[in-house]
DNA sequence: CTGAAAGCGCTAACAA
DNA sequence: TTGTTAGCGCTTTCAG
């Protein structure tokens, strides 16, 4: 017998526990719900029996009636051509940081990925009634389609950048503290040609390539379009951008790439290549990720404060779906100096 | 005006696309579900319309009216001692592999963290009628608590290790297996004395102690109580295991860590200590998670099948869900050679 | 082909 | 203090 479709025991409700404990369904939902109008005698019978048949009330109903929700959703784009997996160890992170965040509202996390070219269906599980609102981690550059979303108003708030023309609200590091403090630091261990690797398009990246180019300004100190190499988050997107750099033969003194996971496939290739990190290229990253300072040489890094990210997120989303306005917000980023600039 | 509690424009619902296309709700409700009792002019109608005004059948009436579900339950236990948060890159993996591998099949992911010690509760989604199932990442120590839910009928699969008398589903890595792969290639590089790190009491790591002990019995060496250090998987687990190993003072010559986590930091630990690796010391991790390859020296390790895991964890689930059986599953490990053993 | 009516499992007036 | 009744937004017989 491979499956019983309708299985033996159908599913308790809450009529099976009002006939056990002869009462109506009102006054065992209302014992259940700890109401006060119910005495005392009855309340105890009631959730002992509820208790020892292992009930609880269906959350679906429930929510139909009273109309309410006590879930988020959590949408993690992902690129159509690479059909990339859910694998950057910080949007991970963030993940399990939101987790954390919304466990202490004791509100529930729904997860989900969605194409990042159709980024509108973002959306659905809002749509649907499935949850209250939405929180997307990662930006891209998909800056319109928010905007749309927002419009709709679907409660939504984005990891990432503070952008012009923004109606959407964003919690998001300070990129461009982040850049000019990464700057200042390889500025003042006597770097000069500080080549940066990533995509600019992306705000995030954008930003923090600014930061740079302000802490080379206040340096005196050009910013040279040699030294910018637009290196993408694929797996070995470090070692492709340090391959393009010196095929340009422009010379270059640190490297300040746009994640960890770029500047350790950049430590690695540089190696290869008979470069010495920190010796003859400094290497910085981006994020702090866990791994960060077990990497080899320890790796110089802005961190982004996770912890705080996840709240910060949470807190928004739960103000705007209660129809409130979410001012976005920008975390104060942090200099994690260790080994491989220094 | 900080808040509108309720809203200027109520939520869409089917009876208001019903009295704008100027049918009945059983009309639009046919029409949208594609019914083909409905006139091709009707529907198209119906469907324009609920497009334009960005209208979504609101998801939970339709599950409780058609008593169905699309959405799995993910729990993550967490050690309420240390109130440890979800960091782990092999969790956090998993977690990645599972939306991946629920996307493919149209399910939603629902993920709950719950205090290990109480692990009863990671039946909460389930019961509430939420899911039609739980996956379990963490088997931990607590194979009582999950017979019990599996004698309640819970559907439920954890990613963990067989063990006997388990009425629960598991799907896993073959620790013995990987254990044995990792002692054969250390016993290969000439290493005669390996001290193993990590907590013998969780059942994965117990079995892939097992599996070093066999290749070294099967090597004609015997297993030195002394080299077996129960580290547990703390932020600085491998860096306190390898102060115990090194105040032991038993020679070693090799360490085989419970996690690739572990094996950097102690790799790290060693280094500090004097230590060469894999000069003096080889040390051999254990899941290949994705930075493994990045550290230096880029670790040697036994992979556990990530993708494959998502997906066998699901079909297992979807199975018991349907009323089936689902036998107990385990993935074959591979030995990763990589420079921190040779 | 379409509509009226009943009901999924629950809560909340309103009565008693 | 408790029960009766009317829905929450949807699907689906059963009659037209």
């Amino acid at each position: 017998m491979p499956k019983s479709p309708e299985a033996d025991s159908r599913r308790l409700q809450m009529a099976d526990i009002a006939r056990l404990a002869g009462v109506s369904t009102s006054t065992v939902s209302r014992a259940l719900a700890g109401s006060k109008l119910i005495s005392e005698e009855t309340r105890s019978r009631v959730m002992e029996l509820a208790r020892s048949l292992n009930y609880s009330i269906n959350i679906g109903a429930q929510n139909l009636r009273m109309k309410q929700n006590r879930t988020v959703g959590v949408v993690v784009p992902y690129d159509p051509a690479t059909r990339q997996h859910l694998s950057d160890p910080f949007f991970l992170s963030m993940l399990g940081s939101l987790a954390d965040a919304l466990t202490e509202q004791g509100f529930d996390m729904l997860v989900s990925r969605v194409d990042a070219g159709t980024l509108d269906a973002a959306a659905t599980p809002f749509d649907t009634g499935r949850v209250i609102g939405i929180v997307l981690i990662g930006q891209w550059r998909h800056h319109d389609q928010l905007n749309q979303l927002a419009a709709r108003h679907v409660p939504i708030v984005v990891w990432g950048a503070q952008l012009p023309q923004q109606l959407y609200c964003t919690v998001g590091g300070d990129n461009l503290a982040g850049g000019e403090l990464a700057g200042a630091h390889l500025l003042a261990q006597g770097r000069k040609r500080i080549a940066f690797f990533g995509d600019i398009n992306l705000p995030e990246i954008g930003q923090r390539y600014q930061g740079l180019c302000q802490a080379l300004t206040a340096a005196g100190i050009a910013a040279d379009p040699a030294l910018l190499v637009p290196a993408s988050f694929v797996p070995n997107g470090g070692r492709l951008a340090v391959d393009e750099l010196l095929a340009r033969k422009a010379p270059f003194d640190a490297v300040f790439a746009g994640s960890d996971l770029m500047a350790m496939d950049a430590i690695n290739a540089l190696r290869q290549h008979g470069l010495d990190v920190p010796g003859q290229v400094a290497v910085l990253g981006y994020d702090d990720i866990p791994l960060a300072s077990y990497f080899h040489p320890p790796l110089t890094t802005v961190r982004q404060p996770m912890q705080e990210a996840g709240r910060a997120l949470v807190a928004a989303l739960l103000e705007l779906a209660e129809g409130g306005v979410a001012p976005s917000v920008q975390l104060p980023t942090q200099l994690i100096i260790r080994s491989s600039t220094v």
